[in-house]
DNA sequence: GATTAATTTAAACGGGTGTTTAAATTAACT
DNA sequence: AGTTAATTTAAACACCCGTTTAAATTAATC
């Protein structure tokens, strides 16, 4: 059933490395095969389409995240009552990490995919993304919103979609970011280092109260 | 010289929204062509390529934005000395909400067509900006920096890098999030509203005082 | 009004895209 | 081993892309 390395595997590495940093369409399928040394039909043949290509390959990221993310709220929502904002966000620290085990570079490759799908494919991956991952997504949110209770509703969801945007554009920007930071001030940041400093900017915006004017 | 309409003013018209609403290299030119109602050709006999007519769409708003944006934080930094985060962010509505001035929903297409942008072309877009108003733009980093010393200047450059993303990746994602908050929440909101939302968001990000451990 | 320049047009160019096909190969099973 | 199923392969398909060309048309100039 499965040749060397298993041409699927072959095929779902090489994708996501290229889909994280040129973007689903920009990434041929012919750059893909090459890449994995696969014939070009083979994505066909195990996939169906690009399309459930792309899907398959935020699901390996997905499927590993999404439960571990939820456990680690849930372990935090037990415990001391109420948890801050900070940390239910670095809450996410650990699930995010261990994706670095899954693959070299994970982390930053799953945030960088998690981008790409939104800004790119208006509608068909956040819909795959809401009904297959609903659940843990909700605990999420519950717990956010439990912890900043002065927050109507409405303008959470607003808010935690500001937190989206900030993750996932600077990911998708933070090779770019991380040269110029290095040129300018001599840092050098890992991925651990941008999310720990993205978190208390998050959690302050989630937080700030609400203008009634 | 000129023609009905003027050939290229209806290249940029129809090719801003078309860029705008579905990226760069997902819209073609036989497309922008068919929609402004001109001939395939023109677009490389008025433009040179593609490149240089996506940066004669973003500059015909930058042109208009830049400058009035650096007067409007001018005319705050020389009044109470210090103005807040929140004051900063807010001169720039005006700057904005002008734009739909030049065209109808001028303001979310050019911070839309701004984050396409950064995300999609990596770099010569970058580039073009921060060459191009680079002046304009050290008047409001130098705001926001007097407005928090507290923030190491490292440290600002993500922060500030933060913010573009979140109201980058809000606004492309505007039409879809605006959906979603109306049928859930009965809200609707215009471009304005969402601004308004955000900057409070962003200011207090920005703000935050930094963790030392 | 004739001549020159600027613009518009239709057609083709060369190349890249995702997908499909049918034959060749490899693996699995009785 | 022989047969069936799964996989890999090379080639073609139909289509879309940005760009270029050369002729037709329109505008400007003398």
């Amino acid at each position: 059933m499965a040749s060397r390395t298993d041409t699927k595997t072959r095929i779902l590495d090489a994708a996501e490395k290229l889909f994280a940093e040129r973007g689903f369409s920009e990434t041929s399928l012919r750059l893909i095969t090459s890449k994995a040394e696969v014939n070009l039909a083979s994505v066909n043949y195990h996939f169906g389409s690009k399309k459930e290509l792309i899907r398959a390959v935020l699901a390996r990221y997905l499927d590993v995240f999404m439960p571990n993310a939820a456990i680690e709220i849930k372990r935090l929502h037990n415990a001391p009552e109420d948890a801050s904002l900070n940390e239910i966000f670095s809450a996410l620290i650990k699930p995010l990490l261990e994706l670095n085990k899954v693959r070299n570079g994970g982390t930053i490759i799953f945030l960088q995919l998690l981008g790409r799908g939104y800004i790119e494919s208006q509608g068909h991956l956040r819909w795959f993304i809401t009904t297959h991952y609903g659940e843990h997504l909700a605990t999420f949110v519950k717990a956010v919103v439990a912890s900043a209770p002065h927050i109507p509703p409405a303008e959470m969801f607003w808010r935690l979609h500001f937190t989206l945007g900030t993750i996932v554009f600077t990911m998708a920007s933070a090779d770019a970011l991380n040269e110029i930071a290095a040129a300018d001030y001599g840092e050098h940041n890992n991925t651990e280092a941008i999310i720990r400093k993205v978190i208390p900017y998050m959690a302050a915006g989630v937080a700030v109260p609400v203008l009634n004017n």
